[in-house]
DNA sequence: TTGAAAGCGTTACCAG
DNA sequence: CTGGTAACGCTTTCAA
């Protein structure tokens, strides 16, 4: 009926044998408690110690810290976290990470948070719902203090169980419609309008989009095209919007497809807006294999700006969406969203696109040679 | 002097609330012993459950599944790992994410581990020794179990602390003179001596590169290109081997720099051999800009073949390094050593190179229009 | 078939 | 200033 008292764990039979039977043989890293039995101190000490908590004595502080450095001893940092439930870890996912928009948010994002000792755990889900799905589990599984995603889904499904864990996120490049999400990306419509804009401003009539799936950016940059030709009253001709609606993963291929069907029409289109880059540059070589030329033949503009635009085949225009700063304003939202006591209203950062124009949609005809970079 | 019996734990005075004080009060989430509680069982049955152990009634386990699947509990891996001694979590460390070579790396890496159910943490070093000690610290302080680097480091030094804290680990790309080690990359020499041995045979003579870092295939490319050149009996003239040793993260800048010095030499080169595309691509602008032609008046090689060589304004030849094997390759010798009982002998697996010839070394007057993709 | 106890490496709390 | 104790969420062991 009593419980035995638990003898006193200072009195352990082995005292220098594991218990436990890990499943392989490798030995272990120095523990504070190797460090505390070393020392004669308690493990508590050397836990103050490391965290610089002052109620420590200056001679004790440099026992500890010389004993430290000398193993070379390095706290675990899952235990932490099991402990003080914040393990300094904010998960990204993405959905393709080769494609450079993403490659740079992440490069941005991890700059910042690094500075704040935060951890970036990255994520690919190659533009699969599933794996999405499966990826955010496992990241949910480790307890981060914060995600970001850039979701492949169309639904807002993903974000229920995100919410119900109690972890922190914010959306970038593509939101959902509905309740308010924290969320960063480029005003997508303004995308549209400004890339047809120009389009029509060099003098393109027959214009067409290479669309992006029905996803935000997708619909919206499609919205954004279609106003603005309504607006010159110009039509959209059978077909002049691209069917297929694939993914960010294949851009490129899909866009030289695409592109091919495109060219099948009559009359052909004399503008292309593409919805990023990959897809445009899939697109001018289309164009260029069928023996036409690019912007004289075909203006063609992409968006995203990736950073070797400039150095294409046919310098590429593009419609820049601040893909540095998107990372940045992310890594500050999720932070802002782990330090706060209680969780805050949901934040929409909408950063507005900007038009560079190059060689693939300059229809003058002193094209610049390199116009920058 | 005696112990106090610990007080049954069941019989704690606020079940439901937590003992310990958490620096949020964001909720937190599921865990085994709600779901215990919940179903009147104890928390080792759930966990037993969970793991698929054949010692728990059907019924039970229905019961515990149902449960499960309600509240949407998910195990936190971070404890488990605590206990197991395994967190099916591998580390990745590159110099820059947004350098094609390391994402695609990255993600064939990413695409082999997920399938065996591992987990990939990346991080970039941004080339910067001091950074990526930092963040190989923090890595092995999340007892990850496996680590890939391709180290920005010149010397060996980074890898005492990895051995000593005993993680395992696979070096890619960039390989340390001394001891061996799990390695996997490209046969460095060869990519010199590929690049070289073709330019000569497009008829250059007076060949220069532009040479890498000081790490191994900075020096092994270089010296493939030294090689042979002197079987060729061509001599390297005085300032044709550039002598900045710029790093990954700015290479197209650098390339663009260094080939301007070589375009202020006389004579001037008719043939460049660049450490890796993205140096390649600066170079080729710089030429351009100079009012010379590619490959006409110079012919240029890089390395890597990364994917959008072809599309570039003069399409690029270069060295392809199968980058995509390299990610599997390393992948796959990382979960041997975490599978591995006993820490097997390191292994080296060096791929062999392959020629990829594009527009920009053709000196032959039929340069083709669209060689592939 | 079930579960109490001990333990993983750490931090929070509080009494000395 | 110091350190014992309990706790984080989980798994392992072993007795019932």
């Amino acid at each position: 009926m009593f419980h035995r008292p638990k003898p006193p764990r200072t009195a352990a039979p082995f005292p220098r044998r594991r218990q436990l039977q890990r499943s392989t043989i490798r030995c272990m890293p120095v523990t504070m408690k190797d460090i505390a039995r070393d020392l004669g101190v308690s493990v508590v000490t050397i836990s103050k110690v490391l965290r610089n908590h002052d109620d420590i004595s200056e001679e004790t502080r440099k026992r500890v810290l010389a004993r430290v450095k000398e193993l070379n001893y390095r706290p675990n940092l899952a235990a932490r976290g099991l402990v003080t439930g914040h393990t300094y870890l904010i998960g990204l996912v993405v959905p393709d990470l080769l494609h450079p928009f993403f490659a740079e948010v992440a490069k941005s994002l991890s700059r910042v948070l690094l500075k704040k000792g935060y951890y970036l755990i990255i994520s690919s889900s190659e533009e699969d719902e599933e794996l999405e799905a499966r990826e955010i589990d496992q990241l949910l599984g480790r307890s981060l203090d914060a995600l970001v995603i850039a979701s492949s889904c169309l639904t807002r499904d993903i974000l229920r169980g995100i919410e119900e864990h109690g972890t922190p996120y914010v959306l970038i490049d593509r939101r959902f419609a509905g309740t308010p999400a924290n969320y960063v990306g480029v005003d997508d419509e303004a995308v549209g309008v400004l890339a047809t804009e120009h389009l029509i401003e060099m003098g393109c009539r027959r214009i067409a989009h290479l669309r992006g799936p029905e996803n935000s950016p997708g619909v919206e940059r499609l919205k954004g095209y279609r106003d603005t030709m309504a607006k010159h009253n110009l039509p959209i001709l059978p077909n002049y919007v691209s069917e297929q609606r694939t993914v960010d993963v294949q851009s490129r291929e899909s866009g030289a497809e695409s592109m091919r069907q495109l060219l099948a029409l009559k009359p052909r289109p004399d503008g292309v807006f593409c919805y990023n880059d990959p897809m445009a540059m899939g697109a001018i070589n289309s164009i260029l294999e069928s023996g036409l030329k690019v912007p004289e033949d075909i203006a063609v503009i992409g968006s995203g700006n990736i950073h070797y635009a400039p150095l294409l085949r046919v310098p590429l225009s593009s419609i820049d969406q601040h893909t540095e700063e998107i990372g940045e304003r992310a890594a500050r939202l999720a932070l802002a969203l782990v330090e706060a006591k209680t969780p805050p209203r949901p934040k929409s950062i909408v950063l507005q696109p900007s038009l560079v124009v190059r060689a693939s949609s300059s229809k003058t005809r002193i094209k610049p040679r390199t116009q920058e970079k």
